[in-house]
DNA sequence: CGAGTTTTTGACCAGCATCAAGATTGGTGG
DNA sequence: CCACCAATCTTGATGCTGGTCAAAAACTCG
């Protein structure tokens, strides 16, 4: 399912769409992200963006596919630390170096475009770029924000809630880079990788997916999840109870604790 | 045994102390930090130091205790996201508005001073402050990677190891600052607290500690930690194969692939 | 159509949570 | 200095969540 984007201009078009939705650019703006037309970079399906002693991780963009941070332990064993989407900073946040800390794989076939000078004129010029700049913080935000999202899910939610809460938060950024479309959405992740992202062995991922399903809050087939029931899914995603009891059972605790 | 410093200067010696470590400080670097006194602001253990809904919160430096940005679920559930130490910047690293994301807790007594107008400074002419600017992007890069370590903590290593690496970062950070005397060093976390971290239950947290006491990796008293074996307790922790298989298996799965 | 990958199921078991209760520790007031 | 209380630590018993093993079905692709 995988788009052939051989034909078309890679632009920062991806990148202006995302800093447009929260910011109103100036011409200037528009002009250093629309009309720096650049070579796309292609990696194919599972091969390594940046990997642990990358010489010189440059800063990029991706434009087309779906890629992943991960790190890779002594035993084998994966931990996906987040996913990258089109219109995705590699390496724009943080400080560069922070690429030696995980590697970067392509999941899908992905293109990517080196935004280093933009990037670099934007940090030099901030009040040129007000928009970029600013949008900039907000990518930052955001990213850093599903860290400690995804930590809390490793951490404090079984399989069911984190599941229901990765679902959700892919669904959520797909749409907002649009694409997601009649509720769904191409997902390229098998359910290995989404055990490797959540902590879970591949047999219980799918155990819950198929429950997921049978409770009629997703729908499934060949790589393209469904949305079915957003609302239901939060529902089930923020709540730790295994008893369907309503967030305020804090007092049910404290009575029993009292009596 | 929190030593009361009511009576001592505070200054930004800390940050200087761990920006020396990595870089050679100029002059008026020297001046930025340490001419500039500052009344500090204290917090009682237990108390907030900066909540989810935070007027304007200022980037500021811990001076003295133990501090921890956690997340609180719906249904009272807590996930610790990392632990403060003297020397750490509070909203200093990625962007002011990521501490809306979390709850940053006083864990023992602890002491901060306002670092906003030093940092601004450096910000703004980071070319009279090198070696300070430096240092901020090393400060920043440890504190995402450490992020990322606990990440992989908690999504792919069972109990032995998290609680085995955990103390070995903890030791070694404390270390850096200067707390680690003889091997020991006060940590001020209760076993609950560690659970929360971890995404263990108290109950198995004790187990686990006390198996590392009996292994004689650490000891354990009072709320002083001793690394008795630091490098069993890495191999410990390193390391996620029941039996002691090499780390050298990738080549099998490799193997497996091309046959 | 056959080989490899991914998904699906079932059977079994282990790691860790939960529940419950007792032992320590530290702090407080008499 | 001791009695007392709350918090923390410790330990045992029991059960559930989710891991592991194994193998069969469904896809995918050349």
């Amino acid at each position: 399912m995988q788009v052939d984007l051989s034909k078309t201009l890679y632009s920062m078009d991806l990148l202006a769409r995302r800093l447009v939705a929260a910011s109103f650019l100036t011409d200037a703006e528009r002009d250093l992200l629309l009309k720096r037309q650049q070579r796309s970079q292609a990696y194919l399906a599972g091969s390594e963006i940046a990997g642990t002693r990358e010489q010189r991780p440059r800063p990029r963009l991706i434009v087309c596919g779906w890629a992943c941070r991960e790190r890779i332990m002594p035993n084998g064993r994966r931990q996906l630390l987040s996913i990258l989407l089109p219109g995705d900073l590699i390496g724009g946040c943080i400080d560069q170096r922070a690429l030696d800390l995980v590697e970067i794989v392509a999941i899908s076939n992905v293109k990517v475009i080196n935004v280093a000078s933009a990037l670099r004129m934007v940090e030099e010029n901030p009040a040129t770029y007000p928009g970029i700049h600013r949008g900039l913080a907000q990518l930052r935000f955001a990213e850093e924000k599903r860290l400690l999202d995804h930590m809390v899910r490793l951490g404090s939610q079984p399989a069911l809630q984190r599941i229901a809460g990765f679902l959700l938060e892919l669904f959520q950024r797909c749409r907002v880079i649009g694409f997601v479309s009649a509720g769904s959405f191409v997902m390229p992740l098998t359910q290995e990788m989404l055990g490797n992202a959540l902590g879970l062995s591949v047999v219980h991922v799918n155990r819950v997916m198929r429950q997921l399903k049978a409770e009629h809050l997703i729908d499934l087939q060949a790589g393209i999840v469904k949305i079915l029931d957003a609302a239901g899914l939060a529902r089930v995603a923020d709540f730790s109870l295994p008893d369907g009891g309503r967030p305020s059972e804090r007092s049910g605790r404290a009575a029993v604790s009292l009596a």
